[in-house]
DNA sequence: CCTGATTTCTGGAGTCAGTCAAAATATGTA
DNA sequence: TACATATTTTGACTGACTCCAGAAATCAGG
């Protein structure tokens, strides 16, 4: 498992530390987690890691494709490791938690605007706005 | 004009006020703009008004619907007044220039996500990325 | 195993977008 | 015009990064 992701690393030119292979593997393993959620984590398992170190990483990995980058309504990035599909996040206004959905339609309709302006477009961002099944009970009116 | 966008914030039980005015005419006729960038554009005109007021007048808006608010992953919020179509963004990774496209097709279908996951969902916000023709244009290749 | 290149650590300074709280001021209605 | 309410100002403050730079540690190729 580390193994694949050492070979991961090296396919995208980055050499292999044990702080990347960890920051991978807490990503990978907990999806939506903010740069500071995989400093405790890594700092966890690893003993210590620098607070540099996790976003340069996650900087590195976000560059080469490794991971997604989200951020949501001003709230800390999180990070996920699914690059390859094309889904979209659910967003809870209130408790801002976020849920994957599969495309749509499923053949990245979301690729093609109605107009595209001459853009070289690469890609479509979609995030479903509104309130979480927990917070719907929790506020029997919307905001008092 | 002016007389117009009074009553408009009366309809919506707002009092009237210059830098509400000027923040709502600054909006209007500078689309997708960034709060900093409604702050600098109303501190021209007005001479002066405080960054709090724009923020607070901003979110005022948005609330009563006077303002959509757009918050691309990674940039500052922007904002515009075109509030009662369901219409979409393009935007430049290079300039960053925001266009508007119309809803793909027309039906608002990005309403409907694959799995809501019991979510209550009030607003499909879809961001193309890509390149704008001038963009294009002035690097043969990437990214230098 | 050596060596050069890459990565990490340390710690501080700086930025950006947005928020807080209390005091001062303006608005609109009686 | 007085007054209660709504709005604005002020200035500090926060969180989430980002940048810097030198030293230490680690990695990978020969």
């Amino acid at each position: 498992m580390s193994q694949q992701h050492g070979q991961l690393l090296k396919d995208h030119g980055l050499s292999v530390t044990a702080q990347r292979l960890e920051i991978f593997r807490v990503v990978s393993s907990n999806p939506h987690a903010t740069a500071d959620a995989v400093l405790d984590l890594a700092t966890e398992s690893l003993g210590s890691i620098s607070r540099q170190s996790v976003y340069d990483t996650l900087n590195t990995f976000v560059e080469k494709g490794l991971l997604r980058r989200i951020q949501p309504n001003g709230s800390a990035a999180l990070y996920e490791d699914r690059v390859n599909d094309n889904h979209h996040h659910l967003i809870c206004r209130d408790c801002g938690i976020v849920v994957d959905v599969d495309c749509a339609v499923g053949y990245t309709p979301c690729l093609h605007a109605s107009n595209d302006h001459n853009f070289k477009i690469d890609e479509a961002e979609v995030v479903y706005w509104g309130q979480c099944p927990s917070c719907t009970t929790h506020t029997t009116t919307t905001t008092p």
